[in-house]
DNA sequence: AGCGGTCAAGTTGAT
DNA sequence: ATCAACTTGACCGCT
């Protein structure tokens, strides 16, 4: 297993920053672009460094935060980096990043928010939607992150209708979205069950999140959906692990934990050739203990 | 420096 | 009707 952290940290001092809409809306033009130019100069160096601290403490895989280039594609602010003033080395660090997680074998990935949906009848929410992934595909052909993964969004009353319309949305993507694009299970509405056709079909990838599937459960075993899932990849297979906040008895079993409970993990995956984010709230100290574990066991 | 209100976006289900 | 939750709480204006 490839343990991956996701996104950002607790104590190591690595931050991303952002800034909201509003605040960028009352500057002027050319101090906006200013900021937003700052703001992804940072981002790129925070993730040289994150990716960094990766190599050193044998984290296999990172997942980038979807703000990394902040209000990317907002109409009120939306820009091309290219074009803000420090575009040109914006970009180089970027690819300078792709290059470290090349040489070092360290893998990228993204998981865009909540906002981004093919299940949608809106066509204005799904054109949002293509806009948006075709900016992660961008900063993934400079980082090279080979996975963008989404969940099923919402099924309107119909799930079947709704995924019917994901499906004809994936014609609409472009090469560069089509070869990165994933399917993941969520918490609430799509299990491996309603996705595994759609991503044997259409071949995408499902990454498989062993913690929704038992907040969701939908008859398939572990082990079997597990099975499945490995057959739909054609490159290292992605799965999600996290440890309910406060005990799968407690309330509200989907909230995370700040650390993996070594039990959650299915014992069948334990040999598999696989990156397995890491979603505790305890970042980089869940990693360590994970990691610590895993080798007791060796 | 620290606080509380706010933040672009969609959908669901708990309250 | 409101609100928290979701992959991640951080930002911002005020004191």
């Amino acid at each position: 297993m490839r343990l991956g952290l996701c996104c950002k940290f607790v104590d190591e001092p690595i931050r991303f920053r952002t800034a909201t809409v509003t605040s960028l809306a009352r500057l002027s033009q050319r101090d906006a672009r200013q900021k937003l130019s700052q703001l992804c100069l940072t981002n790129a160096s925070s993730l040289a460094r994150a990716l960094h601290y990766c190599a050193e403490q044998g984290i296999g895989a990172f997942r980038i935060n979807s703000q990394i280039l902040p209000a990317k594609t907002h109409p009120a602010t939306c820009y091309r980096v290219k074009e803000l003033p420090d575009g040109k080395e914006i970009i180089d660090q970027f690819e300078e990043c792709g290059r470290f997680a090349r040489d070092r074998d360290i893998r990228t990935l993204f998981h865009p928010d909540q906002f981004i949906l093919l299940s949608s009848a809106d066509d204005r929410i799904t054109r949002r939607s293509i806009e948006e992934l075709d900016y992660h595909a961008e900063v993934a052909e400079w980082t090279g992150a080979d996975v963008i993964n989404i969940h099923g969004g919402g099924a309107y009353g119909n799930k079947q209708e709704a995924l019917e319309r994901v499906r004809r949305n994936l014609k609409r993507l472009s090469t560069a979205v089509k070869t990165r694009l994933t399917f993941e299970n969520d918490d609430r509405v799509y299990t491996p069950a309603d996705l595994l056709p759609l991503c044997r079909d259409a071949g995408i990838p499902f990454v498989y999140d062993v913690h929704h599937h038992r907040c969701l459960p939908d008859g398939l075993s572990i082990d079997d959906t597990t099975q499945q899932a490995l057959a739909t990849w054609n490159r290292e297979p992605v799965f999600h692990v996290s440890s309910p906040k406060a005990g799968w008895r407690g309330p509200n079993p989907s909230r995370h934990h700040d650390y993996i409970q070594p039990r959650d993990i299915p014992v069948s995956w334990l040999d598999l050739d696989v990156t397995v984010e890491i979603e505790a709230k305890a970042k980089e100290h869940a990693l360590r203990r994970l990691t610590a574990w895993l080798a007791r066991r060796r």
